[in-house]
DNA sequence: ATGGTTGTAACACAA
C-alpha cells in the first residue's frame, strides 16, 4: 500500500499577494505536485527559498504583471520546458515538467475577453497549437498530466446558470467546448468527470457581485490525464476552503490523486 | 445589458 501522488491546480492571481495562502494551502492539503498560473512575477522575484521551506523545489516562467506560471514538486523537476514549442508567444502561459514517472502540462488558457475579439481568436489559435504539441506530447510521455487553468466550462454542469453560459458566451462557447473536446480526442481524460457525475461544483468564481457567497462559479481549473493514468486515477476534487479566506484568489485549488 | 471587484501599476488594462 502507497500514498498516492496528490497533483493539483491553483490559479493564485498574483503570488506575490497570494503567497501565505499558498503556504497555508501547501501545509493543510499536502500536494507531491502543483502547478501554479497567474503568478505575476518576474523570475527573478519569484519565491522559490519560501517554497523551498514548504518542502517544494519551483520550476518556473513569468513575467511583470500579467501572467506567470509555475510547477512546485516535493521531487525534482526535469526535462523543464516553458512555452509551446513552435509557437512563438511573448505571454508567459505555459510550463511543463517531468517529475517522477509523470509528465506535467501546466497551462494557463488565454481567456479570451470576449467571443469575436481578438483576444477570442488568439485563444482559439493558441488552443489549435496546443492541441498539435500535447499530441506530439503524449507520444513521449504516455504518462500525461495536463493542468491548468483552462478558462473553459466543459458543459452545463460546470456553470451556475447555464442560460447566461451558453454556446455564444466566452468561456462557454461553442468554438471553445470543440477545442477542448480536441483535447480530450487525444486521449484526455477531465480527471474530475471520473469520479463525479454531479453538477454545481465550481473552481472560480467572479469577484464582483457577491459571486462566491452566491455560489455563482464555474469549473473551469481542470485536470486531465492521459489513457495511460486513467487507471491509477483514483480521486479528484476541489478545495473551496482558500476562496473562503481573506483576500482570495478568484479561483479554488483543483486536485487529484494517482495510486503510483 | 452594463457594471460590478481585484491586481498591478500608475490614473488603464486584464480578468
Amino acid at each position: 500500500m502507497t500514498t498516492p501522488t496528490k497533483i493539483a491546480s491553483w490559479n493564485v492571481n498574483s503570488l506575490n499577494v497570494r503567497l501565505p495562502h499558498l503556504q497555508q494551502w501547501l501545509d493543510a492539503a499536502a500536494p507531491d505536485i502543483v502547478g501554479l498560473q497567474e503568478t505575476k512575477l518576474e523570475d527573478a522575484r519569484f519565491p522559490d527559498a519560501a517554497l523551498a521551506e514548504a518542502g517544494y523545489r519551483s520550476v518556473f516562467a513569468g513575467q511583470k504583471t500579467y501572467n506567470g506560471v509555475a510547477i512546485l514538486s516535493r521531487t525534482p523537476a526535469e526535462a523543464v520546458q516553458v512555452g509551446i514549442p513552435g509557437f512563438e508567444d511573448e505571454q508567459k502561459r505555459v510550463i511543463a515538467a517531468t517529475v517522477g514517472d509523470v509528465r506535467v502540462v501546466n497551462l494557463y488558457v488565454v481567456n479570451g475577453q470576449d467571443v469575436g475579439t481578438d483576444k477570442y481568436a488568439y485563444k482559439l489559435r493558441w488552443l489549435e497549437a496546443v492541441q498539435g504539441w500535447l499530441m506530439r506530447e503524449l507520444l513521449a510521455h504516455p504518462k500525461l498530466v495536463v493542468l491548468g487553468d483552462f478558462n473553459i466550462a466543459p458543459d452545463a454542469r460546470d456553470v451556475h446558470d447555464p442560460a447566461v453560459w451558453n454556446d455564444d458566451h466566452i468561456l462557454t462557447s461553442t468554438a471553445e467546448r470543440d477545442a477542448l473536446r480536441r483535447l480530450y480526442d487525444l486521449g484526455l481524460h477531465d480527471a474530475y468527470r471520473l469520479h463525479h457525475e454531479d453538477g454545481g461544483v465550481f473552481s472560480w468564481w467572479d469577484y464582483r457581485q457577491a459571486a462566491f457567497r452566491r455560489d455563482m462559479g464555474l469549473r473551469i481549473d481542470l485536470t486531465l490525464v492521459s489513457e495511460a493514468l486513467r487507471g491509477d486515477c483514483s480521486g479528484a476534487g476541489i478545495d473551496r476552503e482558500p476562496r473562503t479566506w481573506e483576500r482570495p484568489s478568484d479561483h479554488a485549488p483543483a486536485w487529484v490523486e494517482l495510486a503510483r
